[in-house]
DNA sequence: CGCCAGGTTGATTTCGCTCAAGCAATGTGG
DNA sequence: CCACATTGCTTGAGCGAAATCAACCTGGCG
């Protein structure tokens, strides 16, 4: 939680290191400035809910610290986590473009901060500024992209490559690289959401992440996990298995 | 093949009973002669195909008639169908929109015909009417919960159970009503990409086929297939399984 | 201290993939 | 018109992977 006190609320969207990476770039001076002057900051401790499905969308959001869960649930209480949004993403605007209710939920699962933008706002920008239009378009249009491909890794990767996959993932996010190349992370979700990520429980997950630990590929301790060998992880993932072969 | 060839193809979108219900409902009458000027009719016979991936995106198709499948390969020869679209759907937009190349490709299962739409048309149309943006927008959306769903009926469904949703799906485009009350339709894909599409093997599938045989909920010979219980099917899966019991 | 949530481990069974054969419908060339 | 190949689908046997059920461990917390 001290990542998201760290840095002070109070800056400029202007001078806001986020900016340039986000859909607000193509906003001019004056319109970053109305940005800024109407957006408010709001902090979330870990666990924080910040919407749930079935509320009306307000606005939406822009994070400036943490890792947000977006997850999406079917009327039976399963659960699967649809993506996590860092520093620079934005959020919410599905619900907000669509003037629909939120099909998804939104949790913080680190300490967070991030600057909620209403709908009146970004009506007025919208307008202003067509480009930002495209932004989203284009952000949705990845997204699409996202689910395809997490369908198609579904169909066709073992279980153990589609856990490997997600971690080389996550790592690209979360990881540092220490003195000696290994990479290591703290994972932002339990093995539960980790194993349903991958369309498997949580035995077999665990399974899998012995047979990883056995392979020498990996360590993981509670929460933190090292890739003793980076490339390898890589490799495995980037020569991928002819069709069905689940072995 | 008669289908296609069944309506002219020299009818104007003014006429064009598909119009109301597709993204075109919001030109106005001057636009909609724009684009009945402008666009091109084509036929396709079943099997041919109407672009593919890697292609640049030259504009977009509305369906007039017959059935078009678009699926997404990786590199390795692993292809999945993503979607069908119909009479009055409009595909190939979001590699138009973001001017990119085509990431699927797109193939009649059935005799179709179309029209063709230049991206010159619909730069044209979108700079005129902003509501036709926001038409695709939705489109969009609606495709990434379409996958969205996709994903996590993949998580929590049985295969059995995710071919019964299949099946009922496809039934409500394709499908009949018989004097008895039971549906009957022609699948518009072999087996092998509707197991694809659950994610299993088309031996595994026909096994599943048998057992909804077996409880007397279905009929199948050759392409047809005949719901004797619809509401059955239908109870099936509206009284889904709690997390992954996957009996 | 006992309780609980999160995670691991083990034993058992079910499921679905693989390999292989067979079959009906359709096509092809002699 | 017949031998033959091809395609789409079904069926069977064997087996490996993963779900299930259950016990157990660990750390955190009232």
């Amino acid at each position: 939680m001290e990542t998201a006190r760290g840095t002070p609320s109070g800056v400029s969207c202007l001078t806001c290191p986020v900016r340039q990476h986000s859909a607000w770039q193509v906003l001019n001076e004056a319109e970053t400035r109305l940005l800024d002057q109407r957006r408010k900051a709001r902090e979330y401790l870990a666990g924080d809910l910040v919407f749930a499905a079935g509320e009306p969308s307000t606005g939406l959001y822009c994070m400036a610290a943490g890792t947000v869960a977006i997850r999406k649930s079917d009327g039976v209480g399963n659960v699967i986590p649809i993506r996590l949004a860092y520093q620079g993403d934005i959020f919410g605007y599905r619900g907000l473009l669509l003037d629909a209710r939120r099909r998804y939920s939104a949790e913080a699962v680190r300490a967070s901060r991030m600057c909620f933008v209403d709908r009146s706002v970004v009506g007025i920008l919208l307008d202003r500024n067509p480009a930002l239009g495209r932004q989203f378009l284009q952000r949705i249009a990845g997204d699409l992209e996202d689910a395809h491909d997490s369908l198609l890794r579904h169909a066709t990767l073992s279980n153990r490559g589609k856990f490997v996959r997600l971690l080389v993932s996550l790592m690209s996010h979360h990881g540092s690289t220490a003195h000696d190349g290994s990479q290591y992370m703290a994972l932002p979700l339990s093995r539960r959401e980790l194993a349903t990520m991958i369309g498997t429980r949580q035995e077999t997950l665990s399974r899998i992440i012995g047979r990883l630990e056995e392979d020498g590929l990996a360590r993981f301790s509670g929460r933190t996990v090292q890739f003793t060998r980076p490339d390898a992880l890589v490799r495995e993932i980037q020569h991928p298995s002819q069709a069905n072969s689940l072995s």
